[in-house]
DNA sequence: ATAAACTTTCCACTAACAGGAAGGTAAAGG
DNA sequence: CCTTTACCTTCCTGTTAGTGGAAAGTTTAT
């Protein structure tokens, strides 16, 4: 099939899946008459793949981590979880750093009245030499 | 003072003084004579108030927006506490999007025994065509 | 005088695409 | 059969906020 059906059937953009194609993540056929590319439903299927990958905040380079592990036969699945359990400590990371930058904005927010004088603990906070 | 010194008092890399000046965001004097950047006091200080700003998450952008409203005597608190808010608002949302992640990714951890078989959940679940 | 440390500009690279231009191809309608 | 429309191709640029490095000029220290 062409780009179009294989990026409307794994929720992709023609974009993306070109894209993906040109970084070597899903190879498809190479129609050497009209040079259109020509995807099969086992692309489609790792198109498929990455998206979800992708939407858990998978990166590409994970993603091709991810899908070759999903075609290798022998593999085992400590790999797969070590690699996911990675990934949900990443996410923690991140949470736990916005979670202080919201206590912090939340502090500022909560000493300034918001009114239409110019006063503002907000802005002095961060020209202010405390952290 | 030299660009090496704004960096320092500043606590951001040279290169990233050199970028703030390029983008317009902090423009010193240009001394004539060598072409070395001429930092004076008040430079430093913008530096410092645009790197607290980025550490709160504030982008280069709402950097510049924060630095005007700083500068400008006849500003009224209300509006750097609305660009406060809205920036409260995008890191409330992250966090809720993270959190959602994590759920979804302990739970197929915890669907996976993680074993040297090639059995895993978690890819099935990736390949799967139920989200 | 010379070496080390500092500065300059310029170019390339990062992640993961999106937008758009110019041009070739295919399917459908008349 | 011809034309329109829809789709496809490659190529180039832009996005964010810088970082890294090269080549060359300047200043400071020994």
């Amino acid at each position: 099939m062409k780009i179009g059906q294989a990026a409307a059937l794994s929720g992709l953009s023609v974009k993306t899946v070109r894209y993906y194609a040109e970084i070597g993540l899903v190879i498809p056929y190479a129609d050497s008459q009209t040079g259109y590319r020509d995807y099969s439903i086992e692309d489609v299927s790792k198109l498929q793949f990455i998206g979800k990958a992708r939407r858990f905040d998978f990166s590409i380079d994970e993603c091709r981590e991810l899908l070759s592990l999903y075609q290798d036969k022998t593999r085992s699945s400590s790999e797969v979880k070590a690699l996911t359990l990675e990934k949900m400590k990443e996410i923690d990371g991140k949470l736990e750093e916005l979670n202080i930058l919201k206590t912090q904005l939340s502090e500022l927010v909560d000493s300034c009245n918001g009114d239409s004088r110019p006063d503002c603990p907000i802005l002095d906070a961060l020209s202010g030499h405390n952290d």
